[in-house]
DNA sequence: ATAAATGCAAAGCATTTGCAACCAT
DNA sequence: ATGGTTGCAAATGCTTTGCATTTAT
């Protein structure tokens, strides 16, 4: 069940976390942010990370990127923008690309919901996979 | 680790299972199918269901859809179309806006990928949610 | 003071797998 | 015959949670 929280308090830990997941243009699993915050804070626990993410999500400073049913992937730069995933070694690409928030509205329009954000993915073979072959 | 098949057998199994995903437009979870399933062979297991929902995924006769970190949806209709998802009751509706194909070229290019499909989802909350606030 | 946040460890739970029996080719 | 497929159940493994303790405000 979600816990309701009147505030939301400063701690070390998000901060630490949140420096980690802006450190890096990779789109990092909860473990692997588990492991890089660790090295600053060696006594962190996972479910503080787990914790963390969820929160830094909903404050909109981070994105959870889901594909297939592993684990998640989260982006610690939260301003919108699209992906490449490569289907072989699960790699996620940033693109160029420009966003089009003007599609939002006319699907706002069509469907009568209101539209937060969107979501536009590429799937393929990254060119090191495909080199590999 | 994935197995290596020869070849593909049909079963009664999966040919029941691609008739339920395909009678709906709802984008139902595994379990779903399994309940659906069920009623025509009461002896399936969800292993099975699992199974054949990946096999059914990977020959491109379904797709699954992933968001946030609980479950998969299935969806019978591997053409590409659009979705919206509601972030309050989790409902994944088609969308009518016509498919882009021509951005795939220019990100492949722009990458030097090979994209074999790509996904794009709006996020909001649905006009049902909304009247019940 | 007071409630949010943490660490630890124990669940939770969707999905995967090993295996013997079974069945499509 | 051959090896893909199934049912069953046990095992995985990512993520969530309960609880006593700490800590931000």
């Amino acid at each position: 069940m979600a816990e309701k929280k009147g505030f939301i308090r400063k701690t070390k830990q998000r901060e630490v976390i949140l420096n980690v997941l802006r450190s890096t243009r990779t789109h990092p699993t909860a473990d692997w942010v588990y492991q890089e915050v660790r090295k600053e804070m060696p006594n962190v626990s996972l479910g503080t990370i787990y914790r963390n993410l969820k929160t830094l999500t909903e404050m909109g400073e981070a994105l959870e990127l889901s594909y297939g049913s592993t684990y998640s992937r989260f982006d610690g730069h939260a301003d919108n923008h699209y992906h490449f995933v490569c289907e072989e070694c699960g790699d996620v690409t940033d693109l160029e690309l420009p966003v089009q928030d003007s599609l939002e509205n006319s699907v706002g329009d069509s469907i009568g919901a209101e539209i937060t954000h969107h979501r536009l993915e590429f799937y393929g073979i990254c060119n090191h996979c495909r080199a590999k072959k």
